[in-house]
DNA sequence: CGATTTTTTGAATCATATCAACGTACGTGG
DNA sequence: CCACGTACGTTGATATGATTCAAAAAATCG
């Protein structure tokens, strides 16, 4: 169908079409990049150190978690095909990362250090635009996801989450949903049979 | 002292200190702004309008916030002196805003409008860096409060803020922190109590 | 298959939400 | 300057839902 099927299909579609990316600036921009693999349980990135790449989930899954004072794991969120992985915060500033990011599948990572990403910054503006507007946009969402957060109730919460993303519940185990929702996996069991009543009566 | 002294300290020390911006700069970047009185109560932005200027605080208190599906206030944030209000999600993509910014107290804002604002980052890349940077570290800062969010009880939200911002609550009303900590003002005021008495047994 | 991970269930406890009511403080207008 | 009304904070009673600790059941991985 195209010249880079089988090769790396998601980066490319994120490319083309939310980038606006011809295909001579894909081949040119991919260039940049280093396919990596990383099997389940392995990381992408470890709290402590320094995030020196980014990278696009080519095929996978992700979580991004941190650790809490009481040694209690906080997950962050979840990162699926064609989404960004890393920490902006530690790739910017070059300071170690609080968080852990961690493969939950054998996975497929397209991979842009530091120096490569300053340079294709340099060489085509367009990357650079589409890189900030990311950053933005990823902005945004977690101002509303915090909004969300401070007015909706668990189980407001659980729903928005099914709603948004249905996928995730296939590929996430519950106890790590939980975590992403701000409580234990108990209450999240408890909260999913409180459901699944209300839906039979209904 | 200075120049500027008695015109807009608060902006101004602002600009010099961590804009790093030189004595000629403050005053060729200060012509792109506007000065504005804002009394108690009205508002510097409305939901459903769109954010047409960035306003620095140089004197006053606005709390920020959206209504929910029931028609409730959910406050976001509150800003004091030397700091930003507006909403960059509106002001950068030119949607209409979910969120209302209104003042707490007589204020004094200095505004820049988006026409000013693009004008402004051609003729000094240096505020275009400076004003970057804010909405990154304002990125940062979020996606940490979402984690304190995610982790912590109310309780401990409480202190953290407590403890990060004392002078909050001498210019705010309860009730409105209440909804910031995402908790009814009742569960607030027993928090309080809860709290001082556990303060006079130590 | 065995071991580990994940999910569910039970029981006791605790914190928050809700609704209602009361006291207090504040500021505005008469 | 006082009085009234509104905004703010507190308290009480009750119900609901989350946490905790413990254990068992179920699913998954190697």
């Amino acid at each position: 169908m195209n010249q880079f099927e089988g090769i790396h299909p998601a980066i490319i579609s994120k490319l083309r079409t939310p980038g606006n990316f011809t295909d001579e600036e894909i081949i040119e921009a991919l260039s940049f990049f280093d396919k990596r693999d990383i099997k389940r349980k392995e990381f992408f990135l470890r709290a402590g150190d320094i995030c020196r790449a980014k990278g696009y989930i080519n095929q996978g899954c992700f979580r991004r978690y941190t650790i809490d004072d009481h040694g209690k794991e906080i997950i962050i969120n979840f990162a699926f095909e064609e989404w960004l992985i890393g920490d902006l915060e530690s790739f910017n500033t070059h300071k170690p990362s609080i968080y852990f990011v961690q493969a939950l599948e054998d996975s497929e990572v397209f991979c842009i250090s530091q120096e490569n990403h300053l340079q294709l910054c340099k060489v085509m503006p367009k990357y650079q635009a589409f890189h900030e507007s990311k950053a933005e946009s990823s902005h945004y969402a977690t101002l509303k996801r915090l909004t969300l957060f401070q007015s909706k109730t668990p189980e407001e919460k659980y729903l928005s989450l099914i709603q948004k993303y249905p996928q995730l519940f296939q590929r996430v185990p519950l106890h790590y949903i939980a975590s992403y929702l701000g409580i234990e996996p108990e209450s999240l069991s408890r909260l999913r049979k409180r459901l699944s009543r209300k839906e039979k009566k209904s």
